[in-house]
DNA sequence: GTGCATGGTTGACCTGCATCAATGTCGCAG
DNA sequence: CTGCGACATTGATGCAGGTCAACCATGCAC
């Protein structure tokens, strides 16, 4: 359980090994509550609230955060790390339908039950609210669903252009667009560096973009002999973003 | 633009020819405003103030509710029946992402822009709520807002089992999955009936299912084949309901 | 009636990606 | 060190579904 960790960041505060932990370990204790997304929505005061309604909590990779068809008992802010949201087939195909990093939110919807499953890539940190208290804390805060609401609007659409992905685009016009979008999430959050850190596997990717890992192989293979990409272990150096880009829009 | 119209529903209220307008035209003053998803949060107060924010429009077929990248100052109820929901890429591959039926609703994560394009698929009205007003009002309404949010919810779920179909399963399953899933929201509406209607061109469910609209025929044709549906003009009778559901479900 | 446009079906053929299989590499256990 | 398991790459082969093309049915204009 506990392992050398391969981090989503390596520059930036590195994980401890040895400190995978459930929620309400003390080990979570120094976990920081990052609401990134929503601060925005809230005063200094609200914060201090909301806050004291998390647990911190970490998660070792392969680990579940909770599973598809659950009752859904929680919300989480997702703080450091990465998350894969899949849903599987009876027969075992499984589509991941996203990858959660640091600022994003998990079950949001405030259904009664998980729409997806979901489960730490990397050594990921989070913070976790009982799904009962933080419902009640939203509705009495009116411009704070209202942001949730936003955010949820903004997943849609992402949900969206994948299905268009999915539908409609070529393989390497999927990895294009994978790697592309991965990048300006990465920079969005203060995560951008020279090379693209891809701490998922191949079969994420290709369960991600609807391929199998020998496609999303080949044309990595490809995209590096069109000296549009540098393959390197964990991850990719884009050497030509535009043409990339121009891959990417189709 | 007057013409005999295909209606998306023959046996229940027939849509009058030479009736096409645009929203605000005094040929739309019948049209019913019909809540149907978010009465049950409203109280008959409520109901009615809100009936009040909003303009009964109708559309022709063909004709565009509003464009993807446009400024988006409305909200639709789709009241009677059917819009196409879309995005175009550059080179002109469409992927339709869904079909909006009587009770849906349009433009509902309130961003300030549409993430997709929406035509009329069939005759179709709606009620239309200018934006600010919608937004405004909705701020006044927690549970209302609540209740949208949970919509916004459903609606990514459903857009992540498209994903699902997209990326992982056969043309056969797209299929029995779309006619499967299109009956239950005809019934959930109690517009089930006999035969399955489908309004929509092989163009319009091929590019709702990635596919083509050759390999849609014959997989009708296929169906029709091994006796588990019967293809009859702009619908479908199906005849083995179980196995449908059993393809669909893979 | 003819002519034409639109939409659907069917067949022949092709290809992009899946499948199957071999091989390589790394990390770890013993 | 050897052996093993997880993961990635590469090659050979197959096939589901795309592409291209012919054809038919329907509806409308004239």
């Amino acid at each position: 359980m506990a392992q050398a960790a391969t981090t989503s960041t390596p520059p930036t505060s590195p994980v401890v090994p040895g400190m995978a932990c459930q929620h309400g370990r003390a080990a979570c204790a120094d976990c920081k509550v990052r609401l990134l997304s929503v601060c925005a929505a809230l005063n200094e005061q609200e914060l201090a609230e909301i806050e004291s309604l998390s647990q911190s909590c970490c998660f070792a990779p392969r680990s579940a955060l909770f599973s598809q068809e659950q009752p859904a008992d929680a919300v989480f802010n997702v703080t450091e790390g990465m998350v894969r949201l899949y849903k599987l087939l009876p027969d075992g195909r499984r589509q991941i339908v996203g990858f959660a990093l640091p600022g994003d939110f998990l079950g949001l919807a405030l259904l009664d039950r998980y729409g997806v499953s979901a489960e730490a890539v990397t050594e990921t940190r989070a913070c976790r609210f009982p799904r009962k208290t933080f419902a009640e804390y939203v509705d009495e805060k009116p411009h704070l669903l209202r942001r949730l609401h936003e955010f949820a609007g903004h997943e849609l659409s992402l949900a969206q252009d994948q299905m268009v992905l999915l539908g409609r685009r070529s393989a390497e016009e999927r990895i294009a667009a994978f790697l592309v979008g991965l990048r300006e999430r990465l920079a969005r959050i203060g995560q951008s560096s020279v090379t693209l850190s891809l701490p998922m596997s191949r079969q994420d990717i290709a369960d991600f973009l609807g391929l199998t890992i020998e496609t999303v192989s080949r044309t990595f293979t490809k995209l590096a002999k069109d000296k549009v990409l540098l393959v390197v272990p964990d991850g990719a150096r884009i050497m030509n973003p535009e043409r990339l880009e121009a891959i990417a829009r189709g």
